[in-house]
DNA sequence: GGCACGTGCTAAGTTATGTTTGCACGTGCA
DNA sequence: TGCACGTGCAAACATAACTTAGCACGTGCC
């Protein structure tokens, strides 16, 4: 689903986003199961704020998605889970992307 | 030749490396034509120094290699070019980097 | 009411990154 | 000698990124 027509500044964005260590354990861990803030936090063994800043990241660029949930005991809860995605970082693809760069 | 093994501190400088919009340029233009510091900086538009650093970094991560190589008239030119690499970068891939993450 | 659980936000501090500026040193050549 | 070209390095500044701490608000339940 990628590799047609990749826009360089969101090239940037993702490579950037992915680039720090509790963005990729969020990754993997909603990888393996959707979750909601609070419990993903305490999973990870980070501030909920913390893991806030970072979820919001990853959905900014597109990573990963969120909907809001009442929970049987009518607490709202966010629930995570990561989008598919797949993006190949070669010479040629930076090429390419290096085309339509802005900044 | 990617894929096997790959470190997950590693894995987060790769791609912090390459989250810049100076070096994906860098990257680019070298997968074009081996070219030296000077000359590359005055086709990018950047300065040497900045050049140098971005260089410094790319290399540092096994991205670019360079060798420093006389000129016909006794000039000491530093060239660079790119190395082949693929980097996959999946929610499978990025599960699988996680896993020997130390930071 | 008070506690446990969920959500959200932001100000403030620390740390990391990017960039400029300036200097040093080397060669060939008019 | 002086200029043009190549190299290297580092201090200093500006900016961006990360992290913590603290507050607000909501629900269910003893």
């Amino acid at each position: 689903m990628e590799a047609a027509t990749v826009n360089g500044d969101e090239f940037v964005e993702v490579l950037a986003t992915l680039s720090n260590p509790h963005r990729l354990r969020v990754v993997a861990a909603l990888s393996q199961q959707r979750n909601y803030v609070s419990r993903l936090a305490r999973e990870l063994g980070i501030s909920r704020a913390l893991l806030q800043v970072h979820l919001r990241k990853l959905e900014a660029v597109g990573l990963v998605e969120s909907q809001l949930e009442l929970s049987e005991d009518g607490k709202a809860m966010k629930f995570y889970e990561v989008l598919d995605f797949a993006v190949a970082l070669t010479p040629e693809t930076i090429a390419e992307a290096v085309q339509t760069l802005t900044k």
